[in-house]
DNA sequence: GCAAAAGTGTTCCAGATACACCCATGA
DNA sequence: TCATGGGTGTATCTGGAACACTTTTGC
């Protein structure tokens, strides 16, 4: 292959990894180990290796670096390249951007170097780079998709009530919704199909358990 | 800087550019001066060097290889990062592609060695690369927009009869729609406004001349 | 006066919103 | 029996879709 001649940026891949804990969004963070911003949280992220597609590299470095396994997320998709020259301070880095949903994503191993944890992204400590902005596009970009895909599937586990749909999307969109209207609504879009069973927790009525139909990214008929 | 020590992809970028031409959604093709492809059409893109944002180098690229000037375009937007292995036949190569809107966009010199040209979307010859479905992610980006965004104004002259507003909607949406409807629904949405200027053209009633109140990208307040 | 495109309203239906009480269970 | 979260229906409003004729002009 013919190398440029020229001095190209560096290419880079950084993962906003998004869960669901305790009905709040988390975003996993690692702390960085060298400079700059070292101390710092911020997306993990790495180098692109040629012959490896943006989405294998950054499952190689959400593995190194985040003992965090790509395999279990239900979606990953791009979101955006970042490319302003002064992102980083060592020199001009492009970053292509990538969001991954997934439900119950737990590290694999010991402790790491990296320190890998799951922030609420409504208590975001101070990022490196510009990844506070990423993971706010991240955010948007969620957000949007909950008003026409099934996207939320990716968050739940195969069963859950309704209530536990809905506190996701409340969580996600970040305002109440209406019980009635919010149940309407979406058993009519032809999404998910009760079950026989019921989740039972506590001194009150049980909840019937829901499943989605199909288990990959779908656009809804209607809109949501 | 430190580079890596590693052999990285070859980072490009390449450009769908769209503009109306007689009432028909085309986009600016040149044609390959060398292999691989030689003599194909392909879209305008070339190498990122370190120090220029991609949105640069494509505005430099689209200025050296297709003769046409970015500042001429109304909105130019990036689209997605394409990074398959095999699409380059020489070796790795990532290309970070955007979509640029404009109206009458012209070639500003003589015919040039890459003889670009506007060629419809819906009579493209074969393509170089995976360049087909570079452009058929644009076009249905472009179709979403339409929806819940003003980015029609980007295709439009600064003042337009309200047909030829429809028309640029049947367009890129590649359907009818009905002209009462659509007139009732784009005058409640706040975006558009009248003018006293009437357009003459023909035996036929002459037609009132609109502009959009933001020559900018914005959302509807409601959906289209 | 005729050909051609501009311009205009109403009816009907579906989906959105607002809103409050009974049900099933465990302690 | 009581505290807790699960589950349900109606009335109203708004926006979307379907649909055909009159107006203004140039020739």
């Amino acid at each position: 292959m013919v190398l440029p001649t020229y001095q190209a940026p560096v290419l880079m891949v950084d993962g906003v990894v998004l869960q669901l804990i305790d009905e709040r969004l988390h975003v996993l963070l690692i702390q960085r180990a060298n400079e700059p911003f070292r101390g710092m949280y911020a997306l993990p992220g790495g180098y692109i290796v040629a012959g490896e597609t943006t989405h294998f590299s950054l499952a190689r470095i959400l593995s190194q670096k985040a003992d965090i396994c790509v395999e279990k997320m239900a979606i990953i998709e791009q979101l955006y390249t970042f490319d302003t020259v002064a992102r980083d301070p060592r020199g001009h880095a492009v970053s292509v951007t990538y969001m991954g949903l997934g439900y119950q994503l737990a590290f694999t191993g010991q402790p790491d170097a990296h320190n890998p944890r799951f922030v609420a992204v409504d208590e975001l400590p101070e990022l490196a780079y510009d990844h506070a902005e990423i993971i706010a596009y991240a955010h948007d970009r969620l957000k949007s998709k909950m008003n026409y895909t099934n996207v939320v599937f990716a968050l739940l586990p195969k069963r859950f009530t309704l209530t536990q749909l809905q506190s996701a999307y409340e969580a996600i969109l970040q305002r109440q919704l209406d019980k009635r209207n919010f149940r309407k609504k979406f058993l009519s879009l032809d999404t998910i199909t009760p079950t026989n069973e019921y989740f039972r927790d506590g001194a009150h009525r049980p909840a019937q358990l829901y499943e989605f139909n199909v288990q990959r990214l779908a656009n809804f008929a209607k809109d949501f």
